[in-house]
DNA sequence: TCGTAATCGTTGGTGTAGCCAACGATACAG
DNA sequence: CTGTATCGTTGGCTACACCAACGATTACGA
């Protein structure tokens, strides 16, 4: 069988929409241990760096819409990894707060999520490891302010 | 607002479904007056590269599932942009015919996601265009074959 | 040659990711 | 005080990637 079609192999959107399959694909084999998903791994990371924060905050640090905050935050809370309380300075906000097992939950995904990277990266080298992020660093930057 | 929790921004595999999901934005707005998807242009591309050819052979060439397939050339059927009819050589098989309004429905959309790459890769000069398709091609071969 | 395996198209699901609209409650600015 | 904005929440949607099973057909091996 021939291969992929040159239309598809030499197109950029295709090449990064296919490797983006490939790494949901390794990073949800690295989360099955976890009993969690992509969104539950981004609330956490934003809590663990900047503390204790609104729903709110926790979707725009993730990038994350509203409505699937309240989802995830409903199962960390249910596998104890969060605590929400309301805001006493401000009524229509919850503050969540990462408990001792949401770190642990954190860690552990960590170490999977490192594991992922190498599979991912494969056969480069680190210099061209460093070459990749650094040039979808700027695209990703370009996509977001613009 | 500071930015995106570091242990997400530096992890190649957010880097790449973040911006996966810009491209797919890009495209899907880029697709919006051909009233056609991902999907069809995969297809579309399979027959105009191959040759009239089976369901099968258009899902292995364009990496989409037999039951993906069906429906998106009912859809291309529907629009007249193929003609499927029962193969002579292979029962099993429908032989899948690219009509003069599928191509001109491909050539439609090779432009539209001309001008999408264009937007993706915004600020970056040719040569790191280059570099980053091929440093990304490696890895996709990496993982189709692996 | 006969029976088993493999392939094909099709139907009908599943799960994830990224959205959007609307609601009541609350905060804030004029 | 009145409008505007934000917050959490509910309920929905689309696209994409899959999987299991079925009847029909073909290929292959004993």
């Amino acid at each position: 069988m021939e291969g992929i079609p040159e239309r598809l192999a030499a197109k950029p959107s295709w090449l990064i929409t296919q490797l983006a399959t490939h790494a949901r694909r390794l990073s949800a084999a690295g989360h099955e241990d976890a009993r969690a998903g992509a969104y539950h791994y981004r609330i956490l990371a934003a809590l663990r760096e900047f503390g204790a924060q609104s729903q709110a905050d926790l979707g725009r640090r993730g990038n994350l819409d509203r409505s699937d905050v309240v989802a995830a935050l409903n199962e960390l809370a249910a596998s104890g990894c969060i605590e929400r309380t309301p805001d006493p300075a401000d009524r229509r906000r919850n503050l969540v707060r990462l408990t001792d097992a949401g770190v642990d939950q954190l860690h552990r995904m960590d170490r999977s999520l490192d594991r992922v990277q190498d599979e991912l990266l494969g056969p480069l080298s680190a210099d061209e490891r460093a070459t990749l992020t650094g040039l979808l660093t700027r695209l990703l930057a370009h996509h977001r302010t613009s």
